[in-house]
RNA sequence: GCACCGAUGGCGAAGUGGCUAACGCGCUGGUCUGCAAAACCAGUAUUCAUGGGUUCAAAUCCCAUUCGGUGCUCCA
């Protein structure tokens, strides 16, 4: 397979990707502060980085992936406190909702998943390299700050006209710090907040540090490649190169990937605006997960999305005809051959499928070279020149597609059975959808029944009580269809 | 204020110098059906925010304008 062309914030080019110095690809994405449900915005940079490596094992390049959580911050300490909770079950809670919103949204577990509080003595010593190296001081407060000054390729990743910030009336005036910009290292302990004992004093360490700590830890002084929001250029990944390269002479990460911000309704997500969303909040409106994960893949990482609850209508269709695309080619009975013509086609959408992902994860290409093929092969059988060989020529292209967007297995009404479930035990309940919750409540066995009648009276060409029956279903958000192996019911 | 990004059909969106401007949804028509639904098929932008320029050739490059978004501050 061709070499992925990924972008590179470092260098503003295209550039490949591949693993250099180890069989496998290092990468690390900066993963969530757990303080809170996550939102959508969060899932669109998670979900593009799962499209990333899942392309690179496709391609056969093995991955070690690293994820940070961060469980120790301001908004943690906060907000336990608001809810008169330990720091550790506060955290804990919302890593445990994290793992579950990746699981309902597909996406894959990193190799390795470290807790910024299970790294305090790799901070340590990365603080002190950068005191013995003169890039880092302690203040009058006790807290340790890192001295921009001395870092001649500071701004390199977000090329940030510095001179101009120094000047900014934005950056708040530290007393204790010797420049506005040297960020915190190491913060000196406040009140009775968590602390750990250290040779650097008592405290707990600055957010950036975390990530340098851990990355280098687990992955070396240098390494493949760095992803993670595109809010998260400046200031956080431009210290973590300060610090990592400052303290090791190395060059930290080669290739960095920016995953663009989400707007909501054409707007900056924001509770002000009243279009902020966990993924949660979705789920108990009736959304399906595997639709809001369509929708958050469509758009290319690089190019700003706009999620609107009419793109999600339009995802849930969409998957829906892939879906039934993906059974007819299963169920079969095609005749025995193959024919050439078809074999062509699917070869060539396989070909335009990773053809789109390699330059620069394009995945709206991506998509469409599988609905030119759903679109061909459906008029072929349809016409009955489609054959067996073709058949499972076509699967083996669907499983590739797959094995990237994974939407085509149905998980969706579990995951809002598990939300609802959620929803429950939190007492927000009253949050789900109304008629989520009343075709929910209709039984499958009160379905069955009425479905059994219906059927009965259509036998008898009584069309009326047939029509009403289905009528009073569709009320309760049951869908009927009537095929030709007898009536499918399925919840809106 | 400074910096950066974007503007493509009803909606979402690909395409970044050269065949009839992908693809999805929607809509319209058709097949199927007792009628529907679902599924499938077909059709659906002489044109790419506006104005100028470069070029044999521009949605694609350059300049200006308008509008939208983002960063400079915790943020995915």
């Amino acid at each position: 397979m061709a070499t992925l062309e990924l972008f590179n914030t470092l260098s503003g080019a295209i550039e490949p990707l591949l693993p250099v110095g180890a069989p496998d690809l290092r990468m690390y994405c900066c993963g969530p502060t757990v303080y809170d449900y996550g939102h959508i915005g969060n899932f669109r940079t998670f979900l593009h980085v799962d499209v990333l490596r899942r392309f690179l094992r496709q391609g056969g390049i093995p991955v070690k992936h690293v994820m940070n959580i961060t469980d120790v911050d301001d908004k943690i300490i906060r907000n336990a406190a608001t809810h008169g909770m330990s720091i550790g079950s506060y955290s804990r809670k919302f890593e445990d909702a994290f793992f579950e919103d990746l699981d309902a949204l597909g996406i894959e577990r990193p190799e390795h998943i470290p807790h910024a509080t299970e790294f305090i003595p790799e901070m340590v010593s990365l603080i002190e390299e950068l005191g013995r190296r003169d890039m880092a001081y302690q203040a009058e407060d006790g807290s340790w700050y890192f001295r921009v000054a001395n870092d001649g390729s500071y701004g390199k990743l977000s090329k940030k006209d510095l001179a101009h910030i120094e000047d900014g009336a934005r950056v708040d005036v530290d007393e204790e710090k010797d420049a506005a910009r040297d960020f915190a290292l190491w913060k000196a302990v406040k009140g009775n907040e968590p602390q750990w004992e250290t040779p650097l004093g008592p405290g707990r360490p600055g957010w950036h540090i975390e990530c340098s700590a851990m990355a280098g830890k687990l992955l070396g002084p240098n390494f493949d490649l760095h992803a993670g929001g595109e809010d998260l250029m400046f200031p956080h990944h431009e210290n973590e190169i300060a610090q990592s390269e400052c303290a090791t002479g190395e060059t930290f990460a080669r290739h960095w990937m920016h995953v663009r911000f989400l707007l909501v309704e054409g707007r900056k997500m924001s509770k002000s605006e009243g279009n902020f969303f966990t993924l949660r909040d979705l789920l108990l409106k009736g959304h399906r997960a595997s639709a809001i994960r369509f929708l958050l893949l469509s758009v290319p990482y690089r190019n700003q999305m706009n999620f609107t609850f009419d793109g999600l209508t339009e995802s849930t269709h969409a998957i829906e005809r892939l879906r039934t695309f993906h059974q007819r080619m299963v169920k079969g009975g095609f005749a025995a051959g193959r024919d050439a013509a078809i074999g062509d086609l699917t070869h060539k959408a396989e070909t335009d499928f990773t053809a789109a992902l390699v330059n620069d994860l394009n995945t709206a290409g991506a998509r469409a070279a599988i609905f030119d093929l759903v679109r061909a092969a459906n008029s072929a059988a349809d016409a009955g020149v489609l054959r067996g060989e073709n058949a499972s020529e076509i699967l083996d292209v669907l499983a590739k597609f797959d094995g990237i967007f994974a939407v085509l297995q149905d998980r969706d009404a579990e995951l809002t059975r598990a939300a609802l479930a959620w929803a429950e035990k939190e007492g927000r309940l009253n949050e789900a959808d109304p008629d989520l919750l009343a075709t929910l409540a209709f039984s499958d066995a009160e379905i069955d029944a009425l479905v059994a009648e219906r059927t009965l009276a259509k036998r008898q060409r009584n069309f009326a009580r047939a029509d009403a029956i289905r009528n009073e279903l569709l009320a309760k958000g049951i869908l009927l269809e009537d095929g030709k192996d007898g009536v499918r019911w399925k919840r809106k």
